[in-house]
DNA sequence: TTAAATAATTAACGCGCGTAAATTTTAAGT
DNA sequence: ACTTAAAATTTACGCGCGTTAATTATTTAA
């Protein structure tokens, strides 16, 4: 059993018979000492519980291994979802992630970035607001330090892009709700910040075309992050005051879905597809929580773990190669339909 | 507009006409130097853009200003906002917070709290998950760096504790429930390793004796993090069977009980305090979903914000005075009825 | 104005580790 | 056994900043 603590990587030196650079080879590398060094290391580490100096180690290394990981809102499950996945990729490949959440608030995002620039990142995945994000900021970090973007694009920016494919999910959507009952309206907030709203609603509006149908689209006030909060006033306003062309409504996200879900509930409203509903509610993004809204909310699932192990691989290879990648990169996972009982 | 950029102290010394020295002590507390200098650093520090490198600073204070913030699972929308509200706290007291999350996992718990040693933090902030988490391990990071605890309480351990008064909060809904209906019955998971779950069953015993009704205790089993899951299919077979003695369940918590409400929309069981429900259902936590669920939950909300920032004030004063307690404390705040449509 | 108190400067060391160059040891191949 | 390539060791410097002691400059009080 080791006792005294050791201080630093001299002592550690001295108790285990090797040398410093040696050590502080294996500490970067454990492969690239030979294998006799190595277990006779590892052997003296579980002796002697010594560990190398954070901070010393940063200071000198030219680039740390830390990875930033940047999401618009980590009280969204969401997001805590695709952040955590992330992370996972980040730790399987022997980096350090730090996760940061903007809540909500552009201005934070921009202040992530800064403290990021203190931390002297390897790279950077970011899950950008869109619109809201400061985009020059978004460039001028990315000079400095590689970063990829998933969930949101921003388009041009950035080093590559990992997502979901907005048109073949909404795609999918439409089509299931135009085979098995009324084409769907479209139903969002009026301003959203987020990029793949828009690509949705065009996505919507394109696949009401192909299948012959007209769009109906309504588009709420709402600022901010309180999805529920909109989808429950504004999209029970419209529910109560007859506004939808069909019976059928396809939200722009899950979590507008779970509000109109909650109004239409306390309007007495049925929503299903069961002869005895009077209406179909959809949304998009298999949020952790639609499984469980009354009645369970048909959706369309987002490749989760793809776009997270994708965005990070891509990051890595930057990395390993410590060359920018020739073009700017996409990559798009097509997303599930679920089908539960609200729709 | 300052150009080059400056890659050290020194440079910014010579630039800005500060000696190095003066540049330190201002930076690790503005108010350490004159009025008239302090001006003349933040004068150049617009122009100039400098910021000394975290790494070189840690390695150098004998404590960071960081500090550790542990909650058991950043996918709880409950946790992440109190997490949110305890970064908070720590921003604006100066220090740089470290959100980490267990994501559902003991040894996850354990594994944070090593690498946070490794960070060497001023002090941390713990949501523990209870008898799951290894008290040893707690014990040992306590001496060396000053830990307080939030929300779950680990008897004995950590130099405080701030939470919520279950007894209190568990009176208070219980005797809610009598004088609107029905005595509640107790529904839980067999093996709930948060000591609150624990105060909470003895709380509902003691309530339910003291208001005179015979207590009714459902224990379901089901390991892990996923309680709508538990609540949906547990809580569902309870309800179907008939299981409750009484038409109205008290969950041990609201995700239990958002699973329930959800297998009770499944089973056509109309819930609700009004004429024509069977059945009424309330919970524990004011979870941010529980206004959305259907009907609306009725519940007891825990003062997250009160929490936070008591559990934070309490180690910025262990910090400050650079002294343990004298003796341990414990904060209890007292819930609010959240009365909604459900019970 | 002067003495005393306060603050800033200069000079220098140390923190723990990365890293490079020169040297010695070890392992592999003949 | 001997040659060679590979790996480990020794020695030494540098990173950027905290910090201290001795000195000088500035402010405040008298």
């Amino acid at each position: 059993m080791g006792q005294q603590k050791l201080r630093n990587m001299e002592e550690f030196a001295a108790v285990s018979g090797i040398s410093r650079p040696t050590l502080s080879k294996y500490f970067n590398d454990p492969d690239s000492v030979r294998r006799s060094t190595r277990q006779r290391i590892e052997a003296a580490l579980t002796k002697y519980d010594y560990r190398p100096n954070v901070y010393a180690v940063n200071q000198n290394r030219r680039r740390t291994r830390n990875i930033g990981v940047v999401v618009p809102n980590l009280a969204d499950p969401f997001f805590s979802e695709i952040g955590r996945e992330v992370e996972l990729a980040c730790i399987a490949a022997g980096y350090s992630p730090i996760l940061l959440s903007s809540h909500g608030k552009p201005s934070q995002e921009r202040a992530n970035l800064d403290s990021l620039r203190a931390l002297k990142p390897a790279g950077v995945l970011l899950a950008a607001f869109g619109k809201a994000s400061d985009r020059d900021a978004i460039e001028r970090f990315n000079e400095d330090v590689p970063v990829v973007a998933f969930d949101a694009n921003i388009e041009g920016a950035c080093e590559a892009f990992v997502g979901t494919d907005n048109f073949q999910s909404v795609d999918l959507i439409v089509e299931y709700l135009c085979r098995s009952g009324a084409p769907p309206c479209f139903f969002e907030m009026k301003t959203p910040s987020n990029p793949n709203a828009n690509k949705r609603r065009q996505a919507y509006l394109e696949a009401m075309e192909r299948h012959g149908h007209a769009p109906h689209i309504h588009q709420v006030p709402g600022e901010g992050w309180d999805f529920e909060e909109v989808g429950m006033t504004e999209g029970g306003r419209l529910i109560s005051s007859g506004a939808f062309e069909t019976n059928t409504v396809l939200c722009s996200n899950d979590r507008l879905a779970i509000g109109m879900l909650s109004a239409a509930y306390g309007l007495g409203v049925k929503v299903g597809h069961g002869a005895d509903c009077t209406m179909r509610i959809a949304g998009q993004d298999d949020h952790p929580f639609s499984r469980y809204t009354c009645p369970p909310l048909t959706t369309i699932a987002q490749d989760y773990a793809a776009i997270a192990n994708q965005a990070a691989s891509t990051l890595f290879r930057i990395l390993d190669t410590e060359t920018r990648l020739a073009e700017r990169e996409e990559t798009l996972f097509e997303g599930k339909l679920v089908m539960r009982a609200s729709a």
